[in-house]
RNA sequence: GGGGACGUAGCUCAGUUGGGAGAGCACCGCUUUUGCAAGGCGGGGGUCGUCGGUUCGAGUCCGAUCGUCUCCA
């Protein structure tokens, strides 16, 4: 790098960009909008934020009703598309942030090009030399071109037009689809001594297309503006670094990870793009964990487990091998602190779960090392040079083992690596574990479409009481239509209904939804359940009496015993998530709730299962609470406020900017849109029933409360008085007499096993029953009441007192079967006598099968009464086979 | 969501077409040594994750279930 940096102007730092692009939209009208989260749970199409209209999509697609219609963000966002580039290239990363702005139905192109311009090239926003900046647009898009030539002059030799597969969003949708909204962009690039970089793209939605060509982009009544501006890119472009990893935000942190690894970052080396790729990595990381993304087996827990097992392998080829990755978050933290304050608070959280995960790692390379060696030794064995792709793919696939390291640990064998055959196997892996799964969510049809444009949503009355008169049918839908009204009593089939104001409580934040009825003139509506679908609750159910119709005027019913159960429910797990963070730590933060009627499944992060003790006092704790009888208390107010009051609220989340803070006493205080007690009193009795695992890292605890939670231990008493009637003993005795019984059977069984060592039958006693078969002795007896260890044992001693010699061994059992062993000596065994084959010839006898060795076979039949047939059976066989 | 692997003594693991449950380390006792490290001899400890099926017989085969690891989407 040059010591100093080529610039134009002063040098601007990150930070002051970021403000500076935010600020000067705000001058165009457009509201300044926060970063949507990272890891956005409401939107089940992404796993990650890919772009800063992401959360605008309901916008763009006029599905809701707008408050502004210009809106500008920088947003957090992560791609792995790329993720083979990072680190390689200057300006590939996972995470990074976009700047953008926004239209919804208002300003178009030419104030998207222009501004855009002006914010490029005035002295007052950025300042960067026109003459350095080039555009290119759609192919037939003669609209931009006319604004780019005549109204910014930009001269024609630095405007180009590219097809639909690089200037059309989505990429190449005229040809290939897929359908709906679509439109063509324009891209703004830089040009420099390090070469020419992209720094804007302006999408034009303005298209709706239909079907293949020709003629099937149809103008959409109102288009919109979607534009990014890559934060990273332009911080770099302004400070004149050849890479984004270069610039003030960045450079540091890739620095600090060379001293955690101990090696001096050297940009054109290989471990210069290791450091800059575990600095990427570090930064999604960082974000992700602290949104309660912890690395797991799928979905966006396993992109991040991806990401953090790169980076340690990274660490690993430079020599590494022990965790270190963790001690960067704070670096992260630090040259993120202006814009995202909150990592700071984290940091202790997120590095630890990082190490955890570096450690588990190191432990999978561990394991897997000792099969390596396995497989070098093999191929040694058989002067194999080359390892398997295959091999290797199935040593990554089960067990993790990372296809790098199994290349530099086979060089240091001297043996090549077939990475076209590792290729292969993992193609036809993905192919293998491809499922069928339409993520078409973008598209889909939506009854309720017409319904969310004209309405703002019901109106939800519920908090205050579980009946209303006078609400209104807004909406009724029927096999997925919209309908005016529905008169099919008893269908099977469910059908919906919308009305203006309700009490129901839609299915939200794991509380199920409520069960009632609605009625209305002449009719009978009963909900089974309630759901969600925007600002809507839908209630789904069947028409019981009557027809139901638009505008009708209804009462609405919520069944009450079931809602009071589920207001139980759910008052008692804001208590048991508070009880868990203070008695295992801050860590046990909530993953996934159920709150249902007086039972509920409550789902957090920690690392192991919990003791007897542990869910005892957790247990106890929350009965304390709600001894104390507190009063359950609501306060809506601004995001900002509740965050700063302290109030538990979860990730991935869309919180609006006004929100309802749930507050139990001085402890417990979570946003939270569910239903409450009036009083912590009212839970009753709050039980553990069940604690289990559901994922790495996350445990599950199911209670109950009300009469439910009384009825639990009821049977448990049951069952406890039933024991100790059994037993005769007080409770407090009964554990000790079971152990005690325990231990006595467990003697008992002992003394059985060693039990009369000889069957009734001494060895001496056998031996004297021997036939001579020509020098060879046979002895054939049935043995009564003998183990088939008593058998073996006495078999055993009759060969080593008396070779040559074959003994078959009969003995009766229970359920009149009937076990035979046969054995031989050594000797008779080399003359071709096999102990397997006779046993066989004299089972059949008693309906049996048998194997074993040559040399002592045992047998099972279940005729014992053919035991003396089965015998002599034994006895023509060994002399045909002694004679041969 | 789909694929693969694993679950055997306190720990790490072996157990080869189904037929006597094992090794190393750890533990206990004796012995050797001035003492320790270590050595020698002996010993305790396992419902082979759980449940069901096939079989005369299952750690081993099949199915379910629980737990753990891993890859892909």
């Amino acid at each position: 790098m040059n010591a100093e940096n080529r610039h134009y102007g002063e040098i601007m730092k990150t930070n002051e960009l970021r403000e500076k692009y935010l600020a000067f939209f705000e001058t165009k009208g457009c509201v300044r909008r926060p970063s949507d989260v990272l890891v956005p749970r409401w939107d089940p199409s992404v796993l990650f934020t890919p772009a800063g209209m992401n959360q605008f999509k309901d916008h763009f697609l006029g599905r809701c009703k707008l408050d502004f219609t210009r809106a500008t963000t920088c947003q957090k966002c992560l791609r792995t598309g790329d993720i083979d580039n990072v680190g390689r290239t200057a300006y590939h990363h996972t995470f990074f942030e976009m700047l953008g702005n926004f239209s919804f139905g208002d300003y178009f192109k030419r104030e998207a090009i222009t501004w855009a311009w002006e914010f490029l090239t005035d002295k007052k926003w950025l300042g960067l030399p026109p003459e350095q900046l080039s555009a290119t647009i759609y192919l037939d898009d003669d609209e931009a071109a006319e604004i780019w030539l005549k109204q910014v002059k930009l001269p024609p030799e630095r405007l180009q037009r590219i097809g639909e597969d690089e200037n059309f969003w989505p990429a190449s949708a005229p040809s290939q689809g897929p359908d709906g909204v679509c439109g063509p962009c324009s891209e703004i690039y830089f040009h420099s001594e390090f070469g020419e970089v992209e720094i804007w793209n302006l999408v034009f939605t303005q298209f709706n297309r239909v079907g293949d060509p020709p003629d099937n982009l149809r103008p959409l009544p109102s288009k919109n503006i979607d534009t990014g501006m890559g934060l990273e890119r332009t911080a770099a472009v302004l400070q004149g670094v050849e890479t984004n990893y270069h610039i003030d935000i960045l450079r540091p942190l890739v620095e600090a990870a060379g001293d955690v690894c101990g090696r001096k970052y050297d940009p054109a080396s290989e471990d210069g793009r290791r450091l800059r790729r575990i600095a990427d990595h570090v930064r999604a990381c960082t974000f992700a964990i602290h949104e309660n993304v912890y690395p797991g087996p799928n979905k966006e827990k396993y992109v991040i487990k991806r990401l953090l097992r790169r980076a340690v392998l990274d660490g690993r080829q430079m020599g590494l091998d022990r965790p270190f990755l963790h001690k960067l978050v704070g670096k992260v933290a630090e040259m993120m602190a202006e814009p995202y304050p909150e990592l700071g608070g984290t940091i202790e959280r997120v590095a630890q779960v990082i190490e955890g995960e570096e450690a588990n790692f190191l432990g999978t390379i561990d394991a897997g090392l000792d099969k390596i060696e396995k497989v070098f030794a093999a191929m040694k064995r058989d002067r194999r040079g080359m390892v398997p792709g295959a091999e290797a793919a199935e040593m990554y696939q089960t067990y993790g083992f990372p296809p790098e390291l199994f290349e530099t640990m086979a060089a240091e064998h001297n043996l090549a690596f077939d990475w076209d055959g590792y290729r292969k196997a993992m193609e036809q892996h993905g192919k293998v574990s491809q499922n069928l799964e339409v993520a078409a969510e973008l598209f889909k049809h939506d009854p309720l479409a017409s319904l969310k444009k004209a309405l703002h949503g019901s109106r939800f009355v519920g908090y205050e009481s579980m009946e209303v008169a006078g609400a209104k049918v807004v909406g009724i839908v029927a096999a997925g239509q919209l309908c005016d009204k529905a008169d099919e009593v008893d269908h099977e089939h469910s059908i919906q209904v919308i009305l203006d104001q309700t009490p129901f409580y839609g299915e939200m934040g794991g509380q199920v939804g409520d069960q009632g009825e609605i009625v209305g003139k002449g009719f009978r509506f009963e909900v089974t359940d309630s759901q969600v679908d925007g600002a809507f609750t839908v209630h789904v159910g069947h028409l019981r009496e009557g027809q139901i119709r638009l505008d009708d005027v209804v009462t609405a019913r919520v069944t009450q015993p079931r809602r009071q159960g589920i207001r139980r429910a759910h008052s008692a797990t804001h208590l048991l998530h508070h009880a868990l963070r203070t008695h295992l730590g801050q860590h046990a933060e909530q993953q996934g709730s159920k709150v249902d009627d007086d039972i509920l499944r409550f789902d957090f992060t920690n690392p192991k299962g919990l003791s007897r003790d542990e869910l005892t006092a957790i247990e106890n704790e929350v009965n304390a609470k709600i001894l104390r009888a507190e009063p359950v208390v609501f306060e809506n107010m601004p995001l900002a406020d509740a965050r700063k009051a302290g109030a538990t609220m979860l990730f991935g989340e869309k919180y609006p900017d006004v929100v309802r803070v749930v507050s139990m006493g001085e402890y417990s205080k979570e946003l939270c849109g569910g239903t409450h007690l009036d009083n912590t009193g009212q839970i009753g009795l709050f039980k553990i029933v069940g604690e289990e695992s559901v994922a790495a890292g996350t445990r599950r605890i199911t209670a109950l409360t009300g009469m439910a939670a009384l009825e639990h231990v009821h049977q448990a008493e049951t069952a406890l008085a039933k024991i100790t009637g059994l037993l005769r003993v007080p409770v407090q005795e009964a554990p000790d007499r079971i152990e005690a019984l325990m231990k006595e059977v467990r003697q008992f069984k002992k003394q059985a096993a060693a039990g009369p060592k000889s069957g009734g039958v001494s060895v001496d006693e056998l031996l004297s029953s021997a036939v001579d078969l020509s020098g060879t002795k046979l002895i054939l007896a049935d043995v009564p009441d003998a183990t088939a260890d008593t058998l073996r044992q006495l078999i055993d001693q009759i060969r080593r007192k008396a070779a040559p010699v074959a003994v078959m061994l009969g003995a009766r059992q229970e359920e009149g079967k009937v076990m035979l062993m046969a054995g031989v000596s050594r000797d008779l065994v080399e003359q071709g006598v096999d102990s397997v084959q006779w046993v066989r010839a004299a089972a059949k006898l008693v309906q049996g099968g048998g194997g074993g060795r040559p040399d002592l076979a045992q047998a099972g039949g279940k005729n014992a009464d053919k035991l003396p047939d089965a015998l002599k059976k034994a006895r023509s066989e060994i002399e045909a086979m002694l004679k041969k």
